[in-house]
DNA sequence: GCCCTTGATTAGAGCGCTCTAAGCTTGTAG
DNA sequence: CTACAAGCTTAGAGCGCTCTAATCAAGGGC
């Protein structure tokens, strides 16, 4: 438990305390002789620079706040990782907070990490509300990822919601489908976006947009196709579901009510988890790049750290369509 | 930018630093006036203690660090989620890495942990050698959760996968099942208690074990069902996977063979993730209870923390079945 | 031989806080 | 009126490090 400091490295190589600063940070100007020596007494040592003391020194951080709703879900879980390996990479640190989609809890989470001095923060679809967003961005870099702010401050990673659910229409038009319903996600992150993608890419080609108020779960998914099936005479022929879940959730109902996917009703999910790959499930669905949103959420940050940018930068990324086994041609049914 | 510190909150109440410091810390002994005087003062200027340099003078530390191979992996997330409400709870902050299950990159993730000299360490099933978590708890105290160690220095958390193996014989059994298979997790967590359990409780019953090596992944577990039903020529009527994943793919693949999933061949998985609880898989599976395995790994570190013990402590927690759709009783094919 | 430069090393202040010990008020007993 | 305890408040050292400025040795040019 008793952790060896700078002191006593210096000491037993020694030398002075600043010199063994000088070598742990790599800096030049040390000769190769007492660079070695400081080396040896740190490795015997088993010393490693108390990270705290040089941010508080050198008045810097190397750490990351990062906020998530819910690490439950994959997509947010995917960031982390994501977040987490181009961190590593620089150097950075993350430190990791949950704030469960309440705004109070969310609150405190969000000041917890902000208590740490970080360099920057990283905020996985919150709820709070703009004005503690904006207080944040008062303390250091914020980034806000899947959620939209008109804050100068703030920069933005979100994907394109519209234009994913405009390609999910696309697809299913294309197949023939001319009844789509789409089970809205509420006041989930992203909903509204796809959700006005849909309406729009449904007038576009000239079809009725039908849209059911769901969530994004698969009991959610099971209730409003229930709802559908009851309240819309001739059934929609293809769904878009919020995302993922709720997909699955409609396939359970479809198929509890003797209809076939995809023969008799395809249905596309949002999100591309691990769920949908799986092939029990092969789900067609938009993907959302992951990777790319952590990794340019990240940049972002380094770049206001460094000062290389001052205005906001709003990344609106191009989900892609990922079609799998739960799509498929209009059979054939009245073309209305 | 401009993070206000203490002496600022100090000046603005007319007071002193250090009794700041007493607000800050709630301690007793603070006139209400002067409180009231400081606490205001902080308000206004937004002023939160900076936990850094608050860790660095009082030589304690609030950090936890938790080291997880694969946030993707529901299970590790769903304890991650448990550490942090134990920890925010408790007035604690994670700092979050993932080691990928590289022992190389797992080192360095550790290292990085203990440079912020945390209170504790919660490593999630780490593959780095026992060398290096020997080293790791002469920092401070460390907790394993699903890895065994026989170190006096470091507590463990795991379930009882043998017990959890045996559940599912068990209830395997009682619905007539003989011919029952293992699909086995190879080298992955829990794995080896699993197929041990597995064998005794198959022996227990008077029945000869199958196992067949997979992986924790669900096209792994279509690969083993393909092997199992070309190898086994009176096909096993029951199936243990490694884990849900693993399960899902078996039930794809006999679902490919022309096998009903239950009536034919019944599944159990391992872990209930999200994903067995879905309707549209409804998969009878072990439950290992996460929250309370990431309970005890904060109470296990907590309690080393305030020198409270010494001596190791290993929780083995009793895992439960959970029954859903994809068993049912062995549908009269002969008994053998 | 002297002055300067250049590169290597170190002293010492200070980051924002905690904590111990000392100082300052009061109130009260003698 | 003095003494002293009890309750508040504060000065000041120090946590482990970085960073600036100073020191020092070793050449090099004249």
């Amino acid at each position: 438990m008793g952790k060896p400091t700078m002191e006593d490295v210096a000491a037993r190589a020694g030398v002075s305390r600043a010199l063994v600063s000088l070598v742990m940070r790599n800096a030049p100007n040390v000769s190769a002789q007492r660079r070695a020596a400081v080396r040896k007494a740190a490795d015997e040592l088993g010393y490693s620079p108390h990270v705290m003391a040089r941010s508080l020194a050198s008045r810097t951080s190397t750490v990351l706040g990062v906020m998530v709703n819910d690490l439950r879900n994959a997509f947010f879980a995917d960031v982390v990782e994501g977040l987490d390996a181009a961190a590593q990479a620089a150097g950075f640190d993350l430190i990791l907070n949950t704030g469960g989609r309440i705004p109070s809890r969310e609150g405190a989470a969000l000041r917890s990490l902000l208590s740490f001095r970080p360099a920057g923060v990283v905020l996985l679809s919150p709820v709070v509300p703009a004005a503690a967003i904006e207080a944040a961005a008062r303390q250091c870099p914020v980034v806000l990822v899947s959620r939209t702010s008109r804050l100068s401050t703030v920069d933005t990673v979100n994907d394109d919601g519209e234009a994913g659910a405009a390609l999910a229409v696309e697809h299913l038009a294309q197949l023939g489908h001319r009844r789509i319903a789409h089970l809205d996600g509420g006041g989930a992150a992203g909903a509204a976006a796809r959700r006005r993608g849909f309406r729009q890419a449904m007038r576009a080609h000239g079809l009725e947009p039908i849209v059911v108020r769901s969530e994004h779960t698969d009991t959610a998914g099971e209730k409003a196709v229930q709802e559908l099936l009851s309240s819309y005479s001739p059934a929609p022929t293809a769904l878009l579901a919020g995302n993922d879940f709720n997909a699955v959730g409609a396939i359970s109902a479809l198929e509890e009510h003797g209809l076939r996917v995809p023969e008799d009703v395809s249905v596309v999910g949002y999100d591309n988890t691990s769920l949908a790959s799986l092939r029990h499930i092969s789900l067609t669905t938009v993907d959302q790049p992951r990777a790319e949103m952590a990794r340019l959420a990240f940049d972002a940050l380094l770049e206001r750290v460094r000062g290389e940018r001052t205005e906001p930068v709003r990344h609106l990324l191009h989900p892609s369509l990922v079609v799998r086994e739960t799509t498929g041609p209009n059979s054939g049914e009245a073309q209305r």
